[in-house]
DNA sequence: TTACAATGTAGGTAAGCACTTGCATTCTTG
DNA sequence: CAAGAATGCAAGTGCTTACCTACATTGTAA
């Protein structure tokens, strides 16, 4: 379901796209401007009568990137209140995100501490539109007495999108080394979360079937 | 015939060091073999003497990497079958061997999909032993009831591992953008997921402070 | 001392890279 | 149609790369 292109016949745009592609298989250093160009089919020349030089692209590659996915995630905001149905919602569209831009992603983390320095500022933005979100959420949770008081939300959010993420690298990178898939990968990471993070009433309540006629609480 | 030894600091093993270091830094397609010479104090043509090519060099610095994790690892064996407790023993251990690989590890996330066959088999040989260990104590703490039975232990490791792994990630690559530490974080981890697994029994007897007294349960 | 293995030095090759120049061709638009 | 803009094409520049060849120097062990 890849989600780049906005005007797929302008040579700007097409350039852009392919230099996605290219610089997602190869790696920044690994990609070459003879390959982008032969991608979008264009002439070389063009490439840089479009961009001053490589780096100018690769920045225009992560300014296109991080406008879709703040798009994609600015059109959420329909929270049904009920925890878990609301996180297995915002997982699975933060997922389908990592999973779109698994190889632009993968090239990013090798690839952050040593390129442009712009780089890992662009791709925090998103990072942190959805985590400000979540926060809110689980506060309003809270308040609801489904979440319990004493958890550090900011950390809590960071664990939970992490998880997606090692899942994503970890399914891509060796595919056939894990029993499971992506679903059951991900219902895992949520019941895991929400275990974690609810009170002891809205566990009883929504999740336990094995242990609540054996309850030791008294 | 070539009968390089492994001295400490023979030529050999200083070629390895010097190669992590800068397969580490600049990237596989990155680093050259000129710069991997210059910093084991060797000439450039000294290199190709010990290694056939590039990527001979390379699959030596993968081997010699997983054997130390691997050795690391094998020295872990005494749990004293306090949940909380040994979990957190293995994940310091585990996060400070990510963070001791920070370099290498990104490295290869961002080129494991592009490069050397050899290499995601090699990775994944430490984490696989790793996982092993963790599923049978888990299972053991079944057995003590600390943990519940529908949970599966598999996934459970993974994300519990996945935690860690996006932990050092997001610290490395963008320091300066979360208000805790690596200390915070981990505690955090591990009360989370302990919080997730553990049986009512277990959080009621070593967890809750705060919801012991209003619990629901009756 | 002799013999041999490990290393250094100097120079080179063939390829690939980002990026440029000059000019011809097409496309768009008034 | 006319004119300017966008693109193609051929060739080339200067640099860097992995890797090689030939020969000289050192350290070590018999």
């Amino acid at each position: 379901m890849n989600n780049f292109s906005s005007n797929p016949s302008s040579t700007h745009d097409r350039l852009i796209e392919a230099a996605t592609e290219v610089f997602s298989g190869y790696g920044l250093t690994g990609a070459t401007t003879r390959e982008i160009a032969r991608i979008a089919s264009v002439n070389e020349v063009t490439l840089f009568r479009h961009f001053q030089n490589k780096e100018q692209l690769l920045l225009a590659v992560i300014e296109k990137a991080t406008a879709t996915q703040v798009e994609t995630l600015s059109s959420l905001d329909e929270w049904t209140m009920d925890l878990r149905k609301d996180l297995e919602h915002y997982g699975q569209i933060y997922n389908q995100m990592l999973e779109d831009y698994e190889a632009l992603i993968r090239t990013f983390i090798g690839e952050a501490r040593r390129h442009p320095e712009g780089a890992r500022k662009l791709l925090s933005k998103s990072t942190q539109l959805l985590r400000k979100k979540l926060i809110d959420y689980l506060q309003s949770a809270i308040s609801l007495d489904d979440v319990r008081t004493d958890v550090d939300l900011g950390i809590a959010i960071d664990i939970f999108t992490g998880m997606l993420l090692a899942g994503m690298l970890r399914r891509s990178a060796m595919p056939d080394l894990y029993n499971y898939d992506r679903k059951t990968y991900l219902n895992n990471c949520i019941d895991l979360f929400v275990r974690a993070i609810a009170t002891p009433s809205y566990i009883n309540k929504n999740l336990d079937n094995h242990y609540e006629g054996t309850s030791i609480y008294q």
